[in-house]
DNA sequence: ATGAAAGCGCTAACAT
DNA sequence: ATGTTAGCGCTTTCAT
């Protein structure tokens, strides 16, 4: 593998005309420009972006870290990053957390001994300890869908609150009157904007004595198993709202199983879509939000932050959810 | 950030000792290797792998080239793809060619630029450029999912034939007897495969003037656009085999449009399955490749490959397929 | 058990 | 418009 040095011998000039050349930066005379292209060529020879980045301190590699790529919100999340990234010929690390702790700090400090020019982070547990870490060691950090208390960033995440309020306030429109939310993990944004805003929709409705809450984490064992148990204590329940799209579909796979049809006998909608192209027909009613722009902003705010070209002092864009409505809700049958 | 002289400096020792006991390498008493150690707490050293990298010519980083990773079959490969990445301290990047040689082309550049010491590629397309051009530039490759003529590779895919054959079979085996495949592009192993298994199965069975092979693209759009021309030329058909997910659900759309029941009307099956945990409950049958298995076995292969413990020669290894059987199945309603 | 010297491949800074 | 020099942070090689 030829380098540097070697082109320049073989198109006899100094090696800085040849990175001049290759990286379109300073003068060089369209003769010698072509002369070092020809031997570029001949060679094979591919730039190492490995001493450059030594070099120029810029290794334009950036960092996504999600809790699992196998989600699809993430997923589309990863998309978006990714083809922003390309778009800027900058290359993306990815790694998944499993929402432990212990697992980011490892990826954090991999990132950081890459010397990657920035973050993108979903959080896994509720403290800052990465983002500090990270800012110590100058790494640019954009956080994701989820707030972090104790530090400030630039952030990009939904308005959980404001989805939840509109998909709960549709329920009651509908004539539910018991609605039980099933949460994420108490303690993760997300989750607990997602009550706060089923809360609000409530008490506006005067229902706040019918307020229902069960904390879990964000998977379909939690969905499941909380629905069964929301049933079971509270039998007079018309609609269960599920914290994202996993807690929903364990939630209708306990009502199957107890013999109650939705949207017949329980309405359920839910936060985040699941992959519209994989069903024949889309039955959850969800406020989905939108995950592959959400990769896309951050990314773009990132690769800004990056370049320098923002001032100081940290934004926040906060994405706006869209509600959809499908068959998975009715009219309640309490009346 | 302080680097490694600084530490050196601070603990009274020569650059080489600090990297022996960053490293775990060579003789350091321990006395010494304390001093140091505490020194880089102290400091909140974090070694430069860019720097080591240039060194020692290993930059611990992988390469996952995949066509789409929105796609839940390549999502699953990526996680297990990036958990052995991880367990074996290496990093990954991955990229999307959207099935684009000129996509695939551009990354390869970028990535051997960056001197990844590996690359796990998706072929997009059937010619072998692209792995001609790791070769030549020293860099590892294991191929998945998809063969590809004209060159020798480390290689990990599904016995998608076998597969297609078992698929069929099933059909036949429920007195369907006009049978429609719906594949992916020509050219591509996959799709290729798939339909030699689906010829096979008639054709044991005495079917031969029955075969009925649609060439499209991976997609829904192709799937539901076949499908109607399937059904339009040939209204006897009573089984459609979808050469994998995104297919088969076109399909079912298209069947539904025609006012047809599945598997009432027309049986359908498919290659690769849905994410189950997205489905109250799973629907189609299919043939399910081991996805995750196929990025970790890949990943494993390529560390090795890496690391010089294989011999010479290429290793190709072929993954079973495992049939489901779902509602989309039927006995034929021709009898 | 520890260190000195050299160099990986490139570019920033300063000539000419 | 082109070149010289030095150095990014680390590890390899060869001492001692």
């Amino acid at each position: 593998m030829p380098n540097l040095i070697d082109i320049a011998r073989q198109a006899g000039v100094a090696p800085i005309t040849v990175s001049r050349v290759i990286n379109n930066s300073g003068y060089v005379s369209q003769p010698t420009r072509e002369r070092v292209e020809a031997v570029v060529k001949e060679l094979g020879y591919v730039p190492n972006t490995i001493a450059r980045g030594l070099r120029s301190k810029r290794t334009h590699t950036l960092a996504l870290i999600v809790t699992d790529i196998t989600n699809p919100y993430f997923t589309s999340m990863a998309r978006g990053v990714e083809d922003v990234a390309e778009a800027n010929d900058y290359t993306v690390i990815y790694s998944n957390t499993d929402e432990s702790e212990t697992k980011e700090k490892k990826y954090a400090n991999m990132l950081a001994q890459r010397r990657v020019d920035g973050v993108l982070l979903v959080p896994s547990c509720g403290n800052a300890n990465t983002i500090k870490f990270f800012e110590a060691n100058h790494i640019n950090v954009v956080v994701l869908d989820r707030r972090i208390s104790g530090v400030e960033t630039d952030i990009v995440y939904s308005d959980s609150k404001n989805g939840a309020y509109r998909l709960t306030k549709l329920l009651i429109g509908l004539g539910h009157k018991r609605i039980a939310i099933i949460a994420g993990s108490q303690g993760v944004s997300t989750s607990e904007d997602r009550v706060l805003g089923y809360q609000q929709a409530l008490s506006e409705a005067g229902l706040d004595d019918t307020e229902l809450v069960y904390y879990g984490a964000f998977n379909e064992q939690s969905g499941y198993q909380l629905a069964n148990q929301a049933m079971t204590q509270n039998p007079k329940l018309t609609a269960i709202f599920g914290g994202n799209n996993f807690v929903a579909v364990g939630a209708i796979k306990a009502l199957h199983n107890l013999g109650l049809d939705v949207p017949g006998d329980v309405s359920v909608v839910s936060f985040d879509d699941l992959p519209e192209f994989m069903f024949m027909k889309p039955f959850l009613t969800v406020a989905r939000q939108h995950a592959y722009e959400m990769g896309q902003m951050a990314a773009e705010l990132l690769l800004k932050r990056i370049s320098g070209e923002l001032p100081q002092g940290h934004r926040e864009l906060i994405l706006p959810i869209e509600i959809i409505v499908r068959e998975s809700v009715g009219p309640s049958k309490a009346g």
